[in-house]
DNA sequence: CTGAAAGCGCTTACAG
DNA sequence: CTGAAAGCGCTTACAG
């Protein structure tokens, strides 16, 4: 069955194709009797006739595709949220978000083969050359950084500020040997370093030991080991940092295992406030952060990437604080 | 800056863009100079030439793209694993692969006016209509079931058979009074329904009573609740099938609040072994399902229904194994 | 072995 | 208020 085309809603209605797309578009400034109006929209219907994304495309040199492209990470409950935001808001603005899971670690460009969205929106950070072929390819580039980054433009969730705020809170309960609890997982390095980062800081900054770091892979054996290595020194730790609630899950696991209780013994703070968090024995206290500002930032700078008319937005302060549970 | 297009690489290599297109594709049974071949080559590199993906999909009617669609369910490790197979192997076959989150409710069909896929995959069923207009926009459609499904060439992870599962397992231990913890999350309701006529049928069969349901939330209090109903009666409950891993650990952290031992007064086990069900205490007995098999099965659909000679995949079975731990 | 030309389906000045 | 025509960038018969 071949497909529908605008001129044979054109042809069944009795009109041109121009005035099929000014009707099917509701094109400004142009004026449309009400009852052509009407035929050619049920005609439309009655065909089923859905335009061509590619000859749209090709022709106005512009598409409604927003691409969201997510480095090579676990996924988990955050994100998640994140691009369940992004696509809803960005569909009230008349734009379609589509995810693209760059895992597998090949260059973006074989992307361009298949789609022409009208802007990219990274997640991490893009190579320079990615992101120089697409702007070369008329993409608009929305980036975001895990870091302070010079460019004013460039969306900054700062990950070592989530270091600095386990560490405050584990500080203000008068811990002062905290170690940080790192995950296992090699694709999680870029998040890890850095809140490691902020933890090393914040610690420094109070005059706190430098603390220490052990890698926890998300079983009890290693946790165990962990928490051997933590508890041996002279002055053992009393309160763990933990990269993200996973992690902290499996310290906690580790600290049961060793007959340590929490949070008298040893504390434990997660991050990301994943659903089972609080179903842990005791619950667990971790940073919770606010996605819903986070997209909205993201989609207000996508839309001002697409339209210089539109100021680009502040960036959102404040996304991040302590959910204080049974842990700490 | 301007658009490098197939005229530009043509205009600087002194060939025609009929040329052009048959280097860059590799076209076969046309020969063309290796020196010719060469310096349109270097050039498309030089002038970072890509290919516009609007004009190939119009021209040739077909593009690189598969679109897989994710229905309104929050997405775990599992599904999280599955697109990550997905892309890879698409990949390995030429074929993009970018995920839709559906999670809008909003119909399909906005979707085509940004993107014009080959094949779209998905992983919840389609409505009726839906199918239809992709057909005729000539897009592939292949859909996925949750239940045995008279179409043999959609794809069925039969949802039920994980409840029969769980069941077999827990009466093999010697339990006869089985409760059913469903989840609270109205999005998992499809899933969850057909998990539980898996168990209420595999108990059936081997003359149990009718399993007790109640919902539990992801919070202690809920369970809490839960575990009360289900030890009130004249028969306690000594066996919990739980929807999944979450609310399987949600329904431990009730048992612990109420001072019950796990597994001796009362059993669980969850479905997807997500990470942290080896790090609960106990750690949780759950149903494991082989995703590579999955994908794999997935993506040779899509194939054979881009490519007429390839061969529909045989369904793989035993795709689900119990893991044995310590909740059971 | 290489090129000129047609055409995919749309949108949009331009003319009437 | 509506239509004829051009052109977006590509691929592919067809001719040479």
């Amino acid at each position: 069955m071949a497909r529908v085309t605008s001129a044979d809603v054109a042809r069944e209605s009795g009109v041109s194709r121009t005035t099929v797309s000014y009707v099917l578009n509701a094109k400004h400034g142009v004026t449309i009797t009400e009852a052509t109006r009407l035929r050619v929209l049920s005609t439309a219907e009655r065909l089923g006739y859905t335009p061509s994304a590619a000859a749209r495309t090709l022709r106005s040199g512009r598409s409604d595709l927003v691409l969201c492209v997510l480095p090579n990470w676990t996924i988990g409950p955050v994100i998640d949220a994140l691009i369940d935001h992004l696509t809803t808001e960005l569909a009230d603005h008349g734009l379609s978000m589509l995810v693209y899971n760059g895992r597998s670690n090949r260059p973006l460009a074989e992307l361009w083969r298949a789609v022409t969205p009208c802007a990219v929106l990274g997640l991490g950070a893009f190579t320079e050359s990615d992101a120089q072929a697409m702007r070369r390819a008329g993409i608009q580039v929305v980036g975001s950084a895990l870091d302070e980054d010079p460019h004013p433009e460039i969306f900054v969730v700062p990950q070592a500020s989530i270091g600095g705020l386990q560490v405050e809170h584990l500080a203000e309960r008068g811990h002062r040997v905290i170690a940080y609890a790192a995950p296992a997982d090699d694709r999680l390095a870029a998040f890890a370093d850095r809140r490691l980062r902020g933890v090393v800081a914040e610690c420094s900054r109070r005059g706190l030991p430098e603390p220490v770091v052990a890698p926890v892979d998300l079983d009890v054996a290693s946790a165990v080991d962990a928490v051997r290595r933590w508890r041996s020194g002279a002055s053992p730790v009393t309160a763990v940092a933990a990269y993200n609630d996973e992690v902290a899950l499996a310290v906690l696991s580790g600290l049961r295992a060793e007959g340590l209780r929490v949070p008298e013994d040893v504390a434990v703070i997660g991050v990301d406030d994943i659903p089972t968090a609080r179903l842990a024995a005791p619950a667990l206290t971790t940073v919770w952060q606010a996605i819903d500002a986070q997209a909205s930032y993201l989609v207000a700078s996508v839309l001002a990437a697409l339209d210089d008319e539109v100021e680009p937005p502040q960036r959102p302060d404040d996304v991040f604080h302590v959910i204080e549970r049974d842990s700490t």
